[in-house]
DNA sequence: TGACCGGTGGTCATAAACTGACTATGATTT
DNA sequence: AAATCATAGTCAGTTTATGACCACCGGTCA
């Protein structure tokens, strides 16, 4: 191996390194009650070191954010396997979501509040933009899962139908997790929340398939 | 972790890598057949960076040395653990010594040019000073299995004696192992060391029970 | 014998990476 | 609204790394 070659690697073990203390320390304090400093140490740097692979703090959140949201990807893709009624997919997406997000409560914390756009972290235009973009990347899942219920005759929706369905099938999951997670008590959480899915789904596929 | 300690690790961490990669060259070309800016290529550094961890190719040289031999030392010790006579002890320390080397035929090659004291490796005093130091700790060794023997009543030795007898042992023993590596054939060359030093071994405690 | 030459150990000017004291700014207290 | 504080971001100085270069040595050939 080159010495360049060597560099290069290094370079991305420290920016891993930096992404890793950081995101600890973002899930256990949230974004504006951890400092660059306290990053920094964490990652064994100088503050100055930070800015050598980052040009800023929200830079680094961001990338957190893109990260996750990859990570989810990668994993609920998987659910398209199957040839099955549409109407099991969404309830598996749905049963999915809950699960990978219950498992880090924080990093639900993260990332809804960008899905819901009710974040307040001074991101740029650019950051913005790529973070929404991957958001909306698992939200056309759902569309693509209602689109082939449509397909398949399993349910009767126009174009314009399945971007509002979407919405709200996205809306009611977020909406009802947060719900339990911000408000509600600790036990029985995860079952609280999938009855109250499961009982949402049934109402809400119940609609799709006769109402619209 | 502080930055320092961080940076105190990585420095040790590309030192041991020079020295990983310089002894691999060492063990397959020898010393003369191996350039500085291999060793540098191998460690993934630069040529210049070699010289910030080690002043010469000899000093590296002598580093991997020190440490074989420490190795050798760490595993040796426990030799003394057991209350036996003293001519099981110096046939184990035999037996483990040609197993050892056998384990690696260019470690031998390298430490016993050096006990032997016919390196051609320029090192500086100060080098072969330390190298010559550890490797009396380890001749001391044999001493102590001798003097131990006399404590018991087992060999019969004055003081000048046991220096004696402990460098004929010594070099029997390099003797053998450097006749069948560097001029006996392949085959069965482990049986044949163990046979000869055998045999040495039995005229040596014979001789050292009764003459002297 | 001595001029030449290829190869290599070691050097050093330059570049890359890192550090932490410092600055600017926005929030909080008095 | 002045003063104090906290902290994101900067930058001059330091450490570490690079590879072209030099000096030297052993071998070759006239």
């Amino acid at each position: 191996m080159s010495p360049e070659k060597r560099r290069i690697r290094e370079r991305e073990r420290r920016r891993r390194a930096i992404l890793k203390a950081s995101r600890k320390l973002f899930l256990e304090k949230g974004f504006n009650q951890v400092t660059v400093s306290e990053i920094a140490q964490k990652a064994a740097l100088s503050k100055g070191a930070i800015y050598l692979y980052f040009r800023s703090k929200e830079e680094i959140y961001a990338q957190i954010l893109l990260n996750d949201i990859e990570k989810f990807h990668k994993k609920v893709i998987h659910i398209f396997r199957e040839e099955r009624p549409a109407s099991e997919i969404i309830a598996d997406f749905a049963d999915f979501y809950v699960k990978f997000f219950l498992t880090d409560r924080e990093l639900f914390r993260i990332l809804i509040s960008f899905m819901l756009h009710t974040n307040n972290v001074g991101f740029t235009e650019e950051m913005n933009k790529r973070v929404i973009q991957e958001t909306n990347k698992t939200i056309s899942i759902i569309e693509r899962i209602l689109q082939s219920g449509v397909d398949s005759g399993e349910f009767k929706l126009g174009k314009e139908d399945i971007r509002r369905v979407r919405n709200v099938f996205w809306g009611m999951l977020n909406g009802i997790i947060s719900l339990h997670l911000f408000v509600g008590k600790e036990t029985k959480r995860e079952e609280r929340i999938r009855t109250n899915i499961e009982n949402g789904l049934a109402i809400f596929i119940e609609g799709i398939k006769n109402c619209m």
